[in-house]
DNA sequence: TCAAAAGTGTTTCGGGTACACCCATGT
DNA sequence: ACATGGGTGTACCCGAAACACTTTTGA
């Protein structure tokens, strides 16, 4: 069962949220980081986030603290994993359910709000300085799992602007997966899905322009509900 | 970052963990639910759990609390979902941690022991009771994942004997993912993967006898260190 | 000898993969 | 005119899926 009769007896650990923020941009694939400004590991890069309320649920939690020291708007969020090794925290028993989120716009200066942040800077995966706490786990469960998840839900659209060009989206799934991809067959097979509307816009820059694509989030959601899978 | 200097000043929700434990039998599959002893849903089906001590990892307060209510031998255990609406529990704030077990013989009958259990009993999944707290919603969150992970990973085998038929094997695929598989394809598939070793022994019943297979583990695990998906 | 489950091959089809050249623009 | 990235079609191969009869045992 979920709780005793004597619930008040039992010790409680504090329970925290933390969220590892992804964001994409020419440089590749960056994580949200906030310098401590407190003790312990002041100074030191961590995950945003902090302590969940009396009265709101864990998501709630985790939109509020990102919103507070961020400012950032998320396109997507997800639970991702409950960390609870009893000494991950000097100062005591903290649990912390972790979650990630994906940003569409790497741009947005972030803001800072509360005190526990002293600084928020994108920082790109490839140059993670070292990290708070068991953090570093916390971002390499993420980053696992935005790699696992990316070939069978459309979150990668998460990760880039409203409008993009298809070269932009290979790139996309290269830099998460981690491996290169052939151009002719990833157009084809995105193409297939019948998921993304064709705008009448083109992004010059040097070369030939190229087509911008919007994700038609409406058809996917029709093609989902007749049995549809993404799967890329 | 995970916690702020005055950790202390901030409420503390109890913090339990739930286990969704699976069994494979003639039946099918099954579930195991203890009945509740005390308030609130006295009388009530629920998922065997409890309260996470001061010292302790998550994964190590599931396998306590299952052992001390159920005295039953896991074969698999994994972190499931955390949930945290601010109501779920009548009693006040209360998140707790899910699991998922699978256990190999589901014939072992359940012990109990701790006062929160006044019984634990098997049920198949398609006639639960119904469960206290949101424990319907964890059972729904874990079976999903089941059927999910069935296919990716060899936990399969964790829900048989250690010896089996590949027809045993067959139809526990066709319970998990819920359609019929062709046969002559479902084996040929399985025995391709080479992580299957044929024993000597045959199991008799009504019909022809069928040959006994057991899980290679360390088959599996040079081959997965190769980069060999499973995939089923 | 009958019922019941085990075991066994071949063909077809679709999707994945490999691969090279022309196009539209800016400089 | 040249450099740069955008855009396009075909052939091959392998794995998935469909499909029916023989074998071995117990009753």
């Amino acid at each position: 069962m979920s709780a005793g009769q004597h619930a008040y007896e039992w010790p409680r650990p504090a329970v925290t949220v933390d969220c590892v923020v992804f964001g994409f941009g020419a440089a590749g694939l960056s994580v949200l980081l906030i310098q401590r400004g407190e003790a312990p590991f002041e100074g030191s890069w961590a995950l945003p986030g902090g302590f969940v309320r009396e009265d709101e649920g864990l998501d709630e939690a985790a939109r509020r603290e990102l919103g507070e020291e961020t400012g950032l708007t998320l396109s997507f969020l997800e639970q991702l994993y409950s960390f609870g090794a009893p000494q991950r925290d000097p100062r005591g028993r903290v649990i912390t359910v972790a979650f990630y989120a994906l940003v569409q716009e790497l741009a947005q200066p972030p803001l800072l709000a509360t005190g526990d942040a002293a600084e928020a800077q994108w920082f790109q995966e490839t140059e993670l300085p070292s990290l708070a706490f068991d953090h570093a786990e916390i971002v390499s469960v993420a980053r696992t799992r935005l790699k696992g998840k990316v070939r069978w839900q459309p979150i990668g659209f998460d990760l880039l602007p409203e409008h993009f060009t298809l070269s932009e989206l290979q790139r996309l799934y290269e830099v998460v997966l981690e491996r290169e991809l052939d151009k002719r067959n990833f157009r084809r097979k995105v193409l297939s899905l019948e998921i993304l509307e064709e705008t009448d816009e083109l992004q010059r820059g040097t070369g030939r322009p190229a087509r911008l694509y919007r994700f038609d989030k409406a058809a996917y959601a029709r093609a989902e509900a007749e049995g549809f899978v993404f799967e890329l």
